[in-house]
DNA sequence: ATGCAGTACGTACGAGTGTACGCACTTGGT
DNA sequence: ACCAAGTGCGTACACTCGTACGTACTGCAT
């Protein structure tokens, strides 16, 4: 039975949100119970009672974020009712509103980074990835579905090499409609408002 | 004038070559002078004889990566005359004999990540990438040949995380194709040996 | 032979790290 | 009122790290 109550019971998530905080300004690697600790203001035993491995720590800031990041160009993508549709929803993931911001891409990178040497971390990221080809599933097959997940990272990493040169809407959108196109048979699928030239 | 000469003269350039095969194994953040010292088989002193800064080792190691890493698929594209070529250059860059090796793949993946916080290696990183551009310049316009460089990493990352599952040459080089395309104004180019369906 | 400049390296220091551990404090059962 | 269990935290230890520094060695000019 349970006995003794926390007296801040805030502090666990607290200190997952400091955590989170340090790797999106310095990285994972910069991650130590000490700097957390001091960002989140709490005393350095609380790290340690909390999360007994640094490794804790950094697996379950990682963790609550899946839950965060992942959809939020699912919604576009399952309410997308023709090929047209899909590549509006890819162009806004990619530079639009439902686009992530430099600083979440770079928290991407990020768990990309640690998960190609940490099996846990590697699993979640095959989970995500594997949730996007799904939901792409029921409009193209899955080798294209492979392409646009391509693509949607090589954007948004080009975005973090390039944080200065913003990417114009055409340049995103024709690739899209390219790759999207190869799933309507032989020619080209209706795009919503023109066809250049 | 030079007085005293070097007794172990291809020592330097064992440290250089021990540090990335460090870099390959753990990654940039596990390069230590003790660990490359250990590696390389020289003393600790010489670390800093050669190298005064950490940063001077990491710099003067990737910057040793620049000649080597980056034509791999240069003379192919270059040598392209017309679009199909640029296709199978850019098929054989992802998947070919002129892709780089997993390891590879890994090791410009620390450089990036790398980059992302020291704007020297960023320097480096943007100039490789430049090159890259203006190969693919002559052939296709500038919009083009940025889709096709983040196609074309998002593949190499997919690599990456995927090792088990290898892509297969069709669901590659459908999508180049289809990007490539573009570039030939308003009907698809003439592919090499066929025409789907 | 002697000095000197440059090469090469052994050692030690100070800072920072993860983690173990023990001591207060809180709370519910008796 | 008392105890035990669980919470929360301060401190200290063992270790690794980058780097500074003193010292030996080498070969050339004189």
């Amino acid at each position: 039975m349970r006995r003794g109550k926390p007296n801040d019971p805030g502090r666990r998530s607290r200190i997952l949100e400091a955590t989170l905080d340090v790797i999106k300004a310095d990285g994972i690697s910069a991650v130590s119970y000490r700097g957390v600790a001091a960002h989140a203001e709490v005393p350095l035993g609380s790290m340690t009672y909390y999360f007994p491995t640094l490794e804790d720590l950094i697996l379950s800031a990682l963790d609550s974020t899946r839950s965060e990041l992942e959809p939020r160009y699912a919604a576009p993508l399952r309410d997308a009712r023709n090929l047209a549709d899909v590549v509006d929803a890819l162009v806004d993931a990619t530079i639009g509103p439902t686009s992530p911001s430099l600083t979440d891409i770079r928290l991407y990178e990020e768990i990309r980074h640690y998960g190609a040497r940490d099996p846990k971390v590697a699993a979640v990221l095959q989970a995500v990835e594997d949730d996007s080809l799904v939901m792409l599933q029921p409009v193209v097959p899955t080798s294209i579905a492979l392409a646009i997940n391509a693509l949607l990272w090589g954007w948004w990493s080009h975005r973090l090499a390039h944080p200065d040169a913003p990417l114009d809407e055409a340049t995103v959108r024709k690739p899209y409609e390219a790759i999207v196109g190869l799933a309507a048979a032989d020619h080209s699928f209706p795009t919503k408002e023109q066809t250049r030239a």
